[in-house]
DNA sequence: CGCGGACTATGACAGTCGTCATAGTAGACG
DNA sequence: CGTCTACTATGACGACTGTCATAGTCCGCG
């Protein structure tokens, strides 16, 4: 989370991802994110000479890569993997993010879609690509757990929607609820997926 | 839908949630909900002395009785109530919706939680409250199909979080295919839940 | 008629926003 | 040394925002 070493422009983009989780992008201001990245405010319309709008992009952009390099560490730790081992460890992000550090900050690319969508064409595009590029993992380890090739991309679109789901309840709800019970319902049925394919081999 | 002919209040808080749908809270301005509604713009502090969070906040909460409305309607014009046709029927209305009018709008319940649940507590329980209510005739109608009492809420949780998701990600792409493909995979596991105890009486 | 409450109208306020213009510093290179 | 480029600093601008104060209209009731 906190690699907070890299130069003043990606701490930016980072620190501008971490507001627009929070109260979304109109809460996230810019002199807000320079404040927040320890960066003069002069730099942001030499980085960003696309004003807030690029700004905006590359967070969602980043918020689509980490999540991407979480998926694959997930799998990397896992000694058996299997669908429902993996959603159930994305979940788990969540609810002890929320646990350490209260329920502040949602799903950045989740704020932008919402805000944005309708507004801004291309951060509707940046948060579509993000969402493409979490999902690809997600649906190349299914594949490799013996989930047909035609239901891998499906499963992933399911469980990154009921994820992004549960994250909206549990934080209106203040309670990790949401993301235990969808870990919960949702595992028996990924699994039954990978099931008549593995052992068969 | 369009209930035009209500009293100015509630066009307006119909309007502010149409808005709120659109580009979030942040971009529903007071003046633009009394345009829209045809209202004028004194009536607003008239209306509303707590100001916009008690905009926002009814809003909401109409957003969420609306959704459970939905849900009865849905059921009673369903012949053989199912779980699967339930959620397909609460899918679709988001598919039909996208395909009539676009992407423009999302849900209201989410847009409020992204961009308030952090900032303004009232709202946050606002969403909260939308959530349930919306939730609870869902729960109700998976009982009366056979769901085991103890299974009901929880698939109802699922159910929501699976769809709002949809939504975010059908949003971005300007797509419906994730609306389709969640309906597709969560269909069976929501009847396979249902089964076992129909046909047993 | 006259009074009173519900509702409307409108301008002003203080604040914040993103953006820009302008000037300034720092360091590398010739 | 001079100069060029990368980056920083800062104040100002106009366009908003939500809120408020004040005055005005309308209509029913006594």
């Amino acid at each position: 989370m906190t690699v907070s070493e890299r130069g003043p422009r990606e701490r930016m983009v980072f620190s501008a991802a971490q507001l627009i989780r929070r109260g979304g992008v109109a809460a996230a201001g810019m002199r807000d994110v320079a404040a927040h990245a320890g960066a003069p405010r002069g730099s942001l319309q030499h980085y960003f000479p696309g004003g807030k709008e690029q700004l905006v992009n590359e967070a969602v952009a980043w918020a689509g890569r980490y999540a991407a390099d979480r998926v694959a560490r997930f799998l990397a730790a896992m000694p058996e993997p299997s669908p429902s081992g993996l959603f159930s460890a994305m979940a788990q992000q969540w609810i002890d993010e929320f646990r350490a550090a209260g329920f502040a900050g949602g799903c950045p690319v989740a704020a932008a879609t919402v805000d944005c969508a309708e507004a801004a064409e291309s951060t509707r595009t940046a948060a579509a690509d993000a969402f493409a590029r979490w999902s690809r993992p997600v649906a190349e380890a299914l594949r490799d757990m013996g989930v047909p090739r035609e239901r891998a991309g499906s499963l992933a679109t399911l469980m990154i929607s009921a994820l992004e789901g549960a994250i909206l309840i549990a934080r209106s709800e203040r309670d990790v609820r949401a993301l235990t019970t969808v870990t919960r319902e949702l595992g028996p049925l990924l699994d039954g997926c990978a099931a008549p394919q593995e052992p068969a081999r």
